[in-house]
DNA sequence: CGACAACCTCGACTATGGTCGAGGTCAAGG
DNA sequence: CCTTGACCTCGACCATAGTCGAGGTTGTCG
């Protein structure tokens, strides 16, 4: 029974959790997840790193970024390692971001079946394309959706 | 000569869009829009590209990519000014998109209300990790299709 | 006609979220 | 000891979705 598994090869890590040893530096590097290093400069992880990964897929599935996910990690306790309800309590904090896209999304859905009625789909007299928020500053693709369509039709 | 606004210049159809000009250019580039020319080389836009843009700006608000949005837009007519129909058919095959991003999302913050109550945010165990999606990566060594949390840790 | 805004192309650059390969090191088995 | 596979760093590169600037041209107004 020589060796408790207690530190974790980057390798191992990567094959339990099934994040690529690349992107495991890549989340270092970025400070999602530490590691310890052996005398030979080999990084060694704790077995809490895997929850702390389960943390960030998740957050990415929900569509966080991965700065989010690192200003929600640092509200993690520095000095000793999370407990459940730490974990509870971030991910509690999803919970608002999940309705608040869900909700989003509901409500797109929803104006879109009104303008397929009427094929209004024009920028100037649809509701969808009238959201005044900020057009601009809606980014690439899905990432954040913001509070977007609550001008009342 | 009242010329009749019959053609856009590149610069109007970013005001009226909201689009901005570097992005016309790219969406023309990708193949999202076209133009014809004037005999200085410069962009004249048919009017029937603002509802294009429409299309393609709320395409993208649902989530598509703009090569998702290009596929889509292939699907219409090249012949004639797209109808009403033409753009109804498209659009209703967002609703496809949105309610299945909808659904996702539902059971995403169905899994995690269960997750919490027993704070298993676990690679092995829980869930929400092992949704059906992108496990192609599975490592062969550790079995991460588990139950659910409840009956774990 | 002359000025000036608007337009043109093309390449470089931004940000996010990574991947890949070169060249070198570490650790464990035979 | 020696081989081999896992690991190390670092820089280049990928895709997406654009933006920005340089340097040059067009078009419209007075």
């Amino acid at each position: 029974m020589s060796k408790l598994p207690d530190m974790l090869t980057i390798g191992q890590v990567a094959e339990r959790s099934g994040v690529p040893h690349t992107a495991l530096r890549f989340y270092e590097e970025r400070g999602l997840i530490g590691s310890e290093r052996t005398t030979g400069n080999q990084r060694r992880y704790a077995r809490s790193v895997l929850r702390r990964l389960a943390f960030i897929r998740t957050a990415q599935r929900v569509g966080l970024s991965l700065e989010d996910v690192h200003a929600a990690l640092a509200t993690l306790p520095d000095n000793r390692t999370p407990t459940k309800s730490d974990w509870s309590r971030l991910s509690a904090s999803w919970q608002t971001e999940l309705d608040a896209r869900i909700d989003a999304l509901v409500r797109l859905r929803d104006r879109l079946t009104s303008c397929i009625g009427c094929g209004c789909l024009s920028l100037r007299s649809c509701t969808l394309h009238n959201f005044e928020d900020e057009q601009a500053a809606d980014g690439p693709g899905a990432p954040k959706l913001k509070p977007a369509c609550e001008g009342g039709t």
